[in-house]
DNA sequence: CTGAAAGCGCTTACAG
DNA sequence: CTGAAAGCGCTTACAG
């Protein structure tokens, strides 16, 4: 069945599709009576307006793109939730397109949000924003980054305060009283690890200990990872008492691990993470980690996107504190 | 800066804009010399066909919606992230929509894909397809349900075989010498919570067990649900050896409280959750639980939409297997 | 207040 | 093989 146009409302309510497009977007140019009359049609009709259309004489589309590495990184989606939620709210609907950091898929993106006219982009942990940089300079594409890599090279972005946020982790430990505190961080040359190893070497400095090469441990952001960190640093003359781990999929398996080698958490050996996924509050015990606002910080990028679409000119690069929520994975250490 | 038009290429290759047109489409029509040329300037020119304009004309807008109740539930997350790939390898894009079973939201989802002229929608575990009826049997918008109720009502569905599934499960647990197996399921009368009790029911009685009622309890298909119902299941004067959870959440809220009563897993008490979320590897000991292939349902669902969208005719209602994933929460009870 | 006209950026019969 | 024309469903100056 074909769609009821403008037209044939027109011919309904005999008057131009003019006279019901004004009608429709409740302009004053229009006699509030057949206003009310031809909306009646309308609506009697089941027209509803064509955004296709509309988009291609007013330029604008209301729909806004979310690049992400993976939807179902549980991270990604409680962020993703944030920015649709804020979206919509605004008028917006959001295309979401995983790019699994793969260049083609992302290249593949770019070109079609470009295709797709877009009114505004945002990307959640990418690496390669660089990718973006034709669009927002042939295109004007209002961008705005989540978490991501070269965050001032554009104008609008996002952040975690990664070093404060890994600084406050490793200070909660050395207040328990440990004293041999390790990191274990990710592989792959991310800025966040960087930042968070920032973090932790600039609480251990503060604190006046000495910084201990051997107690940091390269792990690769996920569950599976932490193994081998894990038991090398029990195999050092002097192990650590606890362990500050680049994301909560480490601490997890950091976990497995220590429980592996008969120790107990945080009796024998305290975790602490960071991202607070769900899943921090079901590991047993429960795992003190700092916490990212996820939800807010996407809707804090539509925000921005929004105010950018509405004509602002403000360049707006916010950086957000990470919260450390203290659970059950850590404690003083038993005997030092 | 404007972005350039295919009347800026015609002007620049001096020839109309329906040839560029043509040209950039490879239509035999057209000259292959020129037909290159042209495609050379377009590419210098930076040239991006506007698929809003295209869309208007062709009537196809090369995108789907995705309905769903939350992205942020890892559930959902990983059927979108299959429907995200093959809708993009198919040159879908995808809406994605949360309504978090809020209806005035779920109404505004509908209008609003309607208005945008999508070319097909997938929903996810909804429980208010009644919502999707109009834009069906109106606008004839191919709709593919995914673990939605009353699937019969709509011609297409994807969904996981609750009964056997669960039945699979029950079976287990059976095998392993267990006598009194508990189910705990969910309390809003979800679809697959009668389903997968069905199964527990059907395991039950091919094995000549009787029946428990005291045995069944009802949560919240959350973690935080399980707790009571593990309670009062462990104050029974014959308390059950091994449960059965609606799904891995709810199973992992029993660890919790199996462990707060001071008794192990497996050894004392056995636990099958339904899902196989990442979480699920993560327990200590890993749960043993049905696996939903979340992914792939995500991608039939695609493969399912894009057929229709080719013309096909076909009825297509599927209903996947679960698979039991045998892990450390599970084993024969200690002492009967 | 309303209509007639132009136009958004494309595609596609229809002539030639 | 190419152009001229019509049209997709809207919005919006411009007249009246």
């Amino acid at each position: 069945m074909k769609q009821v146009s403008i037209k044939d409302v027109a011919r309904a309510a005999q008057v131009t599709h003019a006279t019901v497009s004004r009608a429709l977007r409740n302009s004053p140019l229009v006699n509030a009576v057949t206003a009310e009359r031809i909306r009646q049609i309308a609506a009697t009709m089941g027209y509803r307006p064509d955004l296709i259309a509309r988009g291609l004489v007013t330029r604008k589309t209301w729909a806004i793109g979310a690049v992400v590495t993976n939807i179902a990184d549980p991270f990604i989606a409680e962020v993703i939730s944030g920015v649709e939620e804020l979206a919509m709210d605004n008028g917006y609907s959001v295309f979401l397109a995983n790019c699994n950091a793969d260049p083609d898929r992302e290249l593949r993106v770019v070109r079609l949000f470009q295709e797709r006219r877009l009114d505004g982009i945002v990307v959640v942990s990418s690496r390669v924003g660089a990718l973006y940089m034709p669009l927002l300079s042939q295109h004007k594409v209002p961008i705005v980054l989540i978490n991501s890599h070269h965050p001032d090279e554009f104008v609008h972005s996002v952040m975690i305060d990664n070093i404060g946020g890994s600084a406050a982790a490793v200070q909660h430990l050395i207040q328990l009283g440990h004293r041999r505190i390790a990191y274990l961080g990710d592989q792959y040359g991310l800025q966040s690890d960087t930042d968070r190893f920032g973090g932790y070497r600039q609480a251990l400095a503060m604190a006046d200990y000495p910084f201990v090469p051997e107690l940091v441990a390269h792990g690769n952001a996920k569950s599976d990872g932490a193994g081998p960190a894990i038991d090398r640093f029990l195999k050092l003359e002097k192990p650590p008492t606890a362990v500050f781990c680049y994301n909560d999929l480490t601490a997890v398996g950091a976990f497995r691990k220590i429980y592996s080698h008969g120790l107990r958490i945080p009796e024998d050996f305290s975790i602490v993470g960071f991202d607070d996924l769900s899943i921090a509050s079901y590991t047993e015990p429960p795992l003190t980690t700092v916490r990212q606002p996820k939800q807010l910080m996407g809707r804090m990028a539509v925000e921005i996107l929004c105010k950018l679409l509405s004509g602002s000119q403000e360049k707006t690069q916010i950086r957000l504190p990470g919260e450390l929520i203290i659970r059950g994975s850590t404690s003083s250490p038993r005997c030092q």
